[in-house]
RNA sequence: UGUCCCAUAGUGUAACGGUAGCACGACAGUUUUUGGUACUGUUUGUCAAGGUUCAAAUCCUUGUGGGACAACCA
């Protein structure tokens, strides 16, 4: 039997749907604004999702727009990484990139229009003045002793504030709303400030700039967007975005608020991250323990997971703080298919298998993905001297440690069962090597005769084959569940200091000369990532995320 | 002591006046040459109090709790 498919949408869908149907729109126009002011980020991606995602569901466009109205803290740096995570993340924008700064004549017109109708007049009050006119929000603000001013005069001096006629700071020009609005928003909100910066894209030509609340929406109803959506803290600019839409007679674009996506043990800030960044905490914007989109790439994450991640996440007006584990369940769950399956030793401890002859070298097939049909095997050398994890051996192990210790057996990888008879240990007391017996009839592929049970399956690499490879392992920037909502502290004195251990181990010969293959799932350790440090004499791999682990579980719980 | 927004299992999110679902997590089990994967099962929820209604998570009122707003930032 058919099973309907089950029609959830979330609150934003239900209004498109409905102005669809109304037949408001035939299609729509979504927009991503970012400002160019930093590296994008997790709660960036979700964004990017929502609005792209949308267009491509209900027929239309996204523009990708740059909101670079404040020249002071924009780069060019900025607008092309934005450009490339958008890219990566799969999604394409409209014909090209928008920019407000491509509007600044003609926002300038709209304050013009809104001069013309006594809407907005030329304030020569300082800042502390307009700030303490302003009023509180439960005390009304009081009007501008300049806020009558003429027509003409306003007019007049606008265009000499273009002009540049006047110091910075010494004028702007304001929207004649309501001072005693319990909304701060409407009580003459300022609409452009005099500032001589140099824009990364307009240069010097203008040292007046409009605010966001005069550039925004006007952007927005010049570019036809049908739905503007932004996260919550908007919610109480939307009078005053209206009300200038209203007053310019423009399109009507409707600014829809959702709440940005809270992750734990992360902070969200681009302000917070710029300053991990300059501190020297992480090593750049896409260090691997960076919620950015770059840094996300650089630990191996796959567009795809991230984009799992989002649809999975939801959209909603709530405050919400998502657990970190549904990301990495996100990674996991994509690389899992399409990761192919290498044997590295991370923390390598040696094993002689005293029957095995010397000299000898038998070449074994191996899977490359059990999780994919298609998956072809690989080959890789055995002889008498291997590396295993030295997590993998206990001189006294519990009973519910199914590895290897003296007098138990466990079987190699795709090759024999062996039996450890003895060991070894260093001047320090450090197991230094294990020796052990193998099992000829019990070799993988063929029956199995020798009726040896085993609990458990290790991985190996050959010594004489193996390849020197170093491995970054990450942990969470932060041990706080949320560093930065502490009335009383820094989110800086939440730091994981340990968030970055570098080990030096061995992996199979397959791993040589790989690049372009990237990502693999090194067997029993994690999803690994070659980094761009990587090179042929010298191979580097970031752990993206480890596999879930039974075992550990298991200790943590006694 | 203002205006606006929000409140559903541990977390996130559905149900739009008619059986409270789903995902992740947790727990238990099956399979397994990865203590992985896959599969099965279990667990836990409508902030509170009133009201409207045959029927309320859903509508109304009040309360409680959380959030946003007083940059010449976005």
């Amino acid at each position: 039997m058919a099973k309907r498919e089950k029609k959830s949408l979330n609150f934003i869908e239900q209004i498109i749907e409905g102005d669809l149907k109304k037949g408001k729109y035939k299609e729509i126009t979504t927009r991503f604004p970012p400002e160019p002011n930093g590296y994008l980020h997790i709660g960036h991606a979700k964004s990017i999702v929502l609005n792209f995602g949308l267009a491509l569901k209900y027929g239309g466009k996204t523009n990708l727009r740059f909101d670079d109205t404040n020249p002071v803290v924009e780069d060019v740096e900025y607008v092309d990484s934005i450009k490339e995570d958008v890219k990566w993340l799969g999604f394409q924008w409209a014909d090209k990139e928008y920019y407000a700064s491509d509007y600044f004549d003609k926002i300038y017109e709209f304050a013009i229009v809104l001069i013309k109708k006594g809407l907005a007049f030329v304030d020569d009050s300082t800042i502390d003045e307009i700030k303490s006119m302003r009023g509180t929000p439960t005390k009304p603000g009081q009007h501008s002793p300049f806020r009558d001013r003429s027509v003409e005069e306003n007019l007049d001096l606008f265009e000499r504030m273009k002009n540049g006629e006047f110091e910075d700071g010494s004028k702007v020009l304001r929207a004649k709303i309501d001072m005693s609005s319990p909304n701060m928003h409407l009580r003459d909100p300022i609409m452009y400030r005099i500032k001589r910066a140099h824009h990364h894209r307009t240069g010097d030509k203008w040292c007046i700039y409009p605010m966001y609340d005069f550039a925004h929406g006007q952007s927005d109803s010049i570019e036809n967007i049908t739905h503007s959506i932004c996260t919550l803290e908007f919610e109480t600019h939307r009078p005053l975005y209206d009300w200038f839409i209203e007053k310019l007679e423009i399109f009507p674009s409707r600014q829809i608020e959702f709440a940005r996506l809270n992750l734990n043990y992360t902070i969200m800030s681009k302000r917070k991250l710029l300053k991990l960044v300059q501190e020297g905490i992480v090593n750049g914007w896409d260090d691997p323990r960076m919620p950015t989109i770059s840094g996300l790439r650089r630990r191996g994450y796959t567009p795809e997971s991230i984009r799992n991640f989002c649809d999975r996440i939801g959209i909603a007006k709530r405050e919400n703080v998502v657990d970190v584990s549904l990301l990495e369940y996100s990674v996991r769950e994509h690389l899992n298919k399409i990761a192919e399956r290498r044997m590295v030793v991370m923390r390598p401890i040696k094993m002689v298998i005293t029957n095995y002859p010397e000299g000898k070298i038998e070449q074994l097939d191996i899977i490359n993905n059990p999780e994919d049909e298609n998956s072809l095997s690989r080959k890789i050398p055995f002889s008498r001297e291997i590396y295993i994890e030295s997590t993998d051996f206990m001189i006294d192990p519990p009973k519910d440690f199914f590895r290897l210790g003296p007098g138990r057996s466990i079987r190699l990888k795709n090759a024999y069962k062996v039996t450890c008879d003895d060991y070894k240990l260093d001047s320090e007391g450090n197991v230094e090597e294990i020796y052990c017996t193998y099992h000829s009839n019990s070799k993988s592929g063929q029956p199995d005769t020798s009726g040896i049970k085993v609990r458990s399956t290790i991985h190996w690499v050959n010594v004489e084959a193996a390849v020197p490879v170093e491995i970054r392992l990450y942990d969470r920037l932060f041990k706080d569940e949320f560093p930065d909502s502490h009335k009383d502290k820094d989110f800086m004195d939440f730091l994981n200091e340990d968030s970055l251990h570098i080990l030096n181990g061995y992996g199979e010969v397959n791993l040589k000369n790989d690049k372009k293959e990237d990502k693999y799932q090194f067997l029993r350790m994690g999803y690994f990532s070659m980094d761009d440090d990587s090179s042929p004499e010298k191979l580097v791999f970031n752990r993206t995320v480890t596999l879930k682990d039974g075992w550990k579980k298991l200790q943590g719980k006694k």
